[in-house]
RNA sequence: AGGGGAUUAGUGUAACGGUAGCACGACUGAUUCUGGUUCAGUUAGUACAGGUUCAAAUCCUGUAUCCCCUGCCA
């Protein structure tokens, strides 16, 4: 079989880890999401990675809400985020990996004491300078910045300011906790970061407690240390913060002791922030301010239209949890900020699907076909096999009659040789039914063939091959055709889907990057005819976890039911098409 | 004279001083009641220049290119 999949090197940190008992054997990872915005696929790659490592590992994973800025964020998007991520496989509060659901908001007390706490170390100030001053006292990146006129004032001070602060007494803006480290720092990081901002926004959890917020650098390691997290990983563009995350809660530990007996009481748990290159994908935009564009400007429908690569959008276009896992493992965890080929999505929807999903015949563009030497108002079913990957699957009856549809473009008045499919006098398979032969077919006034005349050979019932002839000669086709009973068939609506972008980075060129949307990304097709088990669920299908039904429809792609779908009006999307290398050979002219 | 990362076939990713391997793509061919799947094969690589060493993708020096950092965002 396959080799053991090499280790990447968050694995090999682990590993050492374990092998030193850094940790006392204990792995806890964390997904610390903002909520103020829908999860797309890097996050997954975020969440799976994570959890990963904790379910490798036999240790706890947690899901932390982020939410220490209620100007941005909303309680809606804890919501949809909970669903992507269970959706994803991440059981944060199962038996297995389950470390909890936790809020950044729960801990703002003890962040607030542990402010205080620096202040009274001399680690932290209350500093006045405005939003613009702050900027121009910091320098440059190639020049020092200044002290601010505040850095120095008595501890005293400070701590009146600060308890004001959080009393609500300024206005927005007008004060900042800020740590006193370096102004000097190459490190743009260290030169005195912003601790707490006042900020007298309404929190969606803590209300109008809070009138001061803990910045990102404060409050993330804080977090990962209340939590025990062990490692934190994060992407690579948090390298320069690494200094400040151990610099936070150094100042902390400073008077601490391991047996709680040092001036401040016990030392607290100290993590260890590890980064990697987040998940890039051609062929789309990632950024959150460039999918907002995308919904609002109405390029797409919603955060989850089928062609965006929100968790919400791939999970509507019939995307699985499985495939995306797989496709997390294949690319690996790295320090290089590369960009994945699409492809590499595509076929990970293609190979599980493949596994999973069961066949059935659906005639996207139908012209009719009439079986000449087929009794009129004859009808007969055929068992047609679910999955030929899977035996298991069982069957299903597909009816069969006198008039039927296949694919418009499975017939050619005037094939090439290499054309496997029907044109006049040709013979080719209709999948699990008969073989049957062109003998004529019938156009309309604007010169479009509508209609094709055929017989049919009763010796190759289930689509079998007929006996040999006197000399022992067998007939053979090359082809196999879907098909579905005109008379039983159900109308749906089939939407597909192609990339959002014409290009690999979109707005490369120009700078927009819509000027790179593709204006065919979806294609809406009506009539589209499917065989009766397409109507509702029935017994022989997988139950699927999400209750998104999925289905391939056989030489075409994979589908799943829409959301938008109803008994009355079938709708169904594509998730991917089939590999196909008759239309890769057409293309090239061959 | 700012700092921090990175660079291995077309695209990704291993090799941790000792045979440059794997996946995807591309191209052949076989099998097939899906032009699908599966199987077999072919293709092609250590950014550059020096150095250390019996031996360098790996260690050292320099160069180039790319990414990130001057929010009271995360």
């Amino acid at each position: 079989m396959s080799e053991p999949r090499p280790r990447h090197f968050i694995q090999q940190i682990i590993d050492a880890d374990m092998q030193s008992g850094k940790w006392g054997g204990r792995v806890h990872t964390r997904f610390p999401p903002e909520p103020n915005g829908y999860l797309h696929i890097g996050h997954a790659a975020s969440i799976c990675l994570n959890s990963g490592l904790a379910r490798e590992f036999g240790g706890k994973f947690n899901l932390r809400f982020d939410d220490t800025n209620p100007a941005k964020e909303e309680a809606e998007y804890v919501e949809s985020i909970k669903r992507d991520v269970a959706w994803l496989g991440a059981d944060w509060d199962g038996e297995e990996i389950g470390g909890g659901l936790h809020f950044a908001s729960d801990y703002f007390e003890q962040m607030y004491e542990w402010a205080i706490e620096l202040i009274k170390k001399g680690k932290a100030y209350v500093c006045e300078l405005s939003g613009e001053e702050t900027r121009q006292y910091r320098g440059t990146l190639t020049e020092p910045g200044r002290p601010s006129p505040w850095r120095d004032r008595p501890v005293e001070e400070s701590l009146d300011l600060f308890a004001r602060m959080k009393a609500g007494e300024f206005p927005d803006g007008s004060r900042t906790l800020r740590a006193k480290i370096d102004m000097a720092s190459s490190n743009m990081n260290m030169r005195d970061p912003v601790m707490y901002r006042v900020l007298r926004a309404h929190h969606h959890r803590t209300g109008d407690t809070w009138s001061i917020y803990p910045m990102y650098d404060w409050a993330h390691g804080l977090e990962d240390s209340i939590e025990g997290i062990t490692h934190s990983i994060c992407t690579l563009e948090f390298e320069d913060h690494r200094p400040l995350y151990h610099w936070f809660i150094d100042a902390i530990n400073e008077g601490r002791t391991e047996d709680g007996s040092g001036e401040w009481g016990g030392l607290i748990h100290h993590p260890q922030q590890i980064e990697f290159a987040k998940f890039l994908l051609n062929y789309v935009v990632l950024s959150k301010r460039n999918m907002i564009r995308l919904v609002k400007e109405g390029h797409v429908d919603g955060w989850d239209d089928p062609r965006m690569v929100t968790v919400s959008g791939l999970r509507r276009r019939g995307c699985t949890p499985e495939a995306l896992r797989s496709l997390c493992d294949e690319v690996g965890v790295t320090k290089f900020n590369a960009v994945r080929d699409m492809v590499l999505l595509e076929n990970a929807m293609r190979d599980h699907l493949n596994k999973v999903a069961p066949r059935r015949m659906a005639v996207l563009r139908p012209i009719r076909v009439v079986i000449e030497n087929y009794p009129e108002g004859q009808t007969e079913e055929f068992e047609v096999q679910n999955n030929p990957e899977d035996p298991s699957a069982g069957v299903r009856k597909v009816p069969f009659s006198r008039e039927l549809f296949i694919e418009r473009e499975d017939f050619m008045e005037d094939p090439p040789r290499k054309f496997f499919r029907l044109g006049p006098g040709r013979e080719v398979r209709l999948r699990g039914a008969y073989w049957v032969k062109c003998e004529s077919f019938v156009k309309n006034d604007a010169g479009e063939v509508v209609e094709l005349r055929c017989t049919y050979d009763p010796d190759t019932r289930g689509g079998s091959n007929p006996p040999p002839d006197a000399e022992g000669n067998v007939r053979k086709v090359k082809g196999t055709l879907h098909w579905v009973s005109a008379q039983h068939a159900l109308d749906a609506e089939v939407r597909l889907f192609d990339r959002l972008f014409t290009v690999e980075a979109p707005g490369k060129a120009t700078g927009e990057f819509t000027d790179d949307l593709n204006p065919e990304s979806r294609e809406v097709l009506t009539g589209c005819k499917l065989e009766p088990a397409l109507g509702g669920r029935t017994a022989d299908e997988p139950e699927w976890a999400d209750g998104v039904r999925r289905y391939q429809f056989e030489r075409l792609g994979y589908f799943c039911v829409d959301s938008d779908s109803t008994p009355e009006a079938l709708v169904f999307n594509r998730t991917v098409t089939l590999k196909d290398s008759w239309a890769k050979q057409a293309g090239k002219g061959g």
